[in-house]
DNA sequence: TATACCTTTGTTTACGTTGTCAAATTATCC
DNA sequence: GGATAATTTGACAACGTAAACAAAGGTATA
């Protein structure tokens, strides 16, 4: 592998005129720039990464986050990410936070010595204190799907309570009362908003809420199934399900299948996400639209223009509004 | 931030001291490394990533290209690889191809402008050939989900032929032989091995093949319903369909009903990978297992034993075989 | 007790860039 | 034509660690 040394010789020009072809970061004469051009065409140059980070104290590395890497919402979220930061040359370092304090914490420092320029954590366990503590640190923390006052300029978040205001509404409008809720884990920032928008909904058709009515599942497929033993069990009568995301929503749906109650026809489902099998599901399913992709350009964006001082064209957008996708899971009753 | 400078001075020991008791490379008295341990506690040490990757030519980081980032199927992979690499403190680094054979190329020279200690690709649009000339570079290439003979060390795949002969044989054992196929883009090889299968398993029950019955759709869940629209259009009968994945399989059974044909009960569907939702579909989905995760989990600890020369436990498996997961979507005619 | 060997620690250089400062060259102005 | 300013280039010291080599101290052996 050649250096920066041998360019410059075979160029005939200093080490830090080959640098500053290099990087753009000063005017350099036409002719010589052609001269280390060719140079480096013919060594086959490839700059060390190291070396550069180590010389200018930038990794031009993001570290990134989630819960988990499989899961379609994450993906979407990376997805986004990544392409954005690509463009200017900056990559993307994933990590799990499986959900669990210590593993959250764990990744983040894992990130943090890998010396990120940025970390952008999709966090579950941490509260918002202990974020607004880590943003203290040294290296920028930003956060996505989470509002944090003291924070905010860096959080990108959706409008949950308005998803769950939505979700819960549409039933209503459509005749529905006895509605029951499967939720995402209480732990879960998102999941609970969602819960308050199902409440708040309620409460504008002066119906009682009733905590019996809301199963804490874990957003996988089988604690969808669960919730709705879980109901039937307990006897409890609904004919509407509002759920916590599209995962839980199918698994209530396979279930209530296995029971031969029909989903719309007999239960009307709505979903939270609109991930993309959701127009798949049989009835399509009805839910709520969360742009997650839209919002990690966004983040991208944003530590793009904090991070390294690259102007962003348009205005970042902080705060996204959740949009009810209107399908087939969801009929009219009464 | 705090160096290894300082550290050594707080704890009265020389520089390559601090090195070895960070790293455990060469014996330390105990006494020595508690003072250094307290120094680096103290002061709250934390490497210099950079100046290690440069100092030591190791940057610890694994690049990973997938086609996309979303993606149940490459989830479930980077999942599997990076759970595995993060225990020996290896970081991974990913980046999509886009099923494109420019941003594959752009994407691998990407990761290795990062310096990344080795590359692991699931190509798409790549040819054997030119992976063999890739890998001949500077940095250890490895293969997932294709066995190259020239580098078969360096692959861990799937016989995907044997699926595509499993999911075709279930189908004839229940009766069916107006079979048609919706398979992944012919470019890829896991879509035409899995048709060769399709034949295979087509000429042991003597049936003819014919091509018409082929429809290469890209393994998105549109596809799959337009390859319904198509089988219908040129009015080819066909009592069962073998899916190229689970995703077509799913646009296909909703393409099913939306034409009031009912899936299981009117046509058999076959799907492949056997992602999470397979499970939750209606009916749901028999598929073929395609043990991705086991296989990330695999190829992280080929890395980890070929790059890094650490030594696993167990025999690294190369070669895997798919399975049939029979579920609702299959049943029995004639 | 002297010798050889092993264990533990220290010294020093190399890793490949960036960035600062200074020098050299060229352009501009009166 | 000379002085001054602007542009372009070069020299060299960081950056923070690993690793090769050397040295010191301790222990076992004869």
């Amino acid at each position: 592998m050649s250096t920066i040394y041998e360019v410059s010789k075979l160029a005939g020009v200093s080490l830090a005129t080959v640098s500053r072809v290099m990087n753009g970061s000063a005017r350099v004469s036409e002719t010589t720039q052609r001269k280390v051009k060719d140079a480096m065409e013919q060594l086959g140059y490839r700059p060390n990464s190291a070396a550069i980070s180590l010389a200018s104290k930038r990794s031009n590395c993001i570290g990134i986050l989630v819960a988990e890497l499989d899961g379609v919402f994450f993906g979407s979220m990376m997805s986004g990410i990544e392409a954005t930061l690509r463009e200017f040359n900056k990559h993307v370092v994933v990590t799990a936070g499986h959900s669990d304090e210590k593993d959250e914490l764990d990744g983040i420092e894992f990130l943090r010595t890998r010396n990120c320029d940025a970390i952008i954590v999709h966090a579950e366990k941490l509260t918002d204190a202990q974020l607004i503590e880590l943003a203290k640190g040294d290296i920028p923390l930003f956060i996505i799907n989470r509002n944090i006052q003291e924070i905010a300029n860096r959080c990108i978040s959706l409008d949950n309570i308005y998803g769950g205001y939505l979700a819960t509404k549409h039933v209503l409008e459509n005749g529905h009362r006895d509605i029951v809720n499967i939720s995402g884990p209480d732990y879960k920032m998102d999941a609970s908003e969602r819960v308050v928008g199902f409440k708040n909904a309620l409460e504008e058709y002066a119906i009682d809420y009733d905590p019996e009515r809301i199963f804490i599942g874990n957003y996988h497929q089988e604690s969808g199934a669960a919730a709705i033993d879980h109901f039937l069990e307990q006897q409890i009568p609904f004919t509407a399900v509002i759920c916590g995301n599209d995962q839980m929503a199918i698994g209530a749906m396979s279930r209530l299948r296995e029971l031969n109650r029909t989903p719309a026809e007999d239960v009307a489902i709505v979903g939270f996400d609109d991930v993309s099998f959701a127009a798949c599901t049989f009835p399509t399913l009805t839910t709520i639209r969360y742009p997650i992709d839209k919002m990690g350009q966004q983040m991208a964006n944003l530590v793009l223009s904090k991070v390294y001082q690259i102007k962003i064209s348009t205005q970042i957008q902080h705060s996204f509004e959740p949009l009810l996708i209107q399908r087939q899971s969801v009929n009219a009753i009464g």
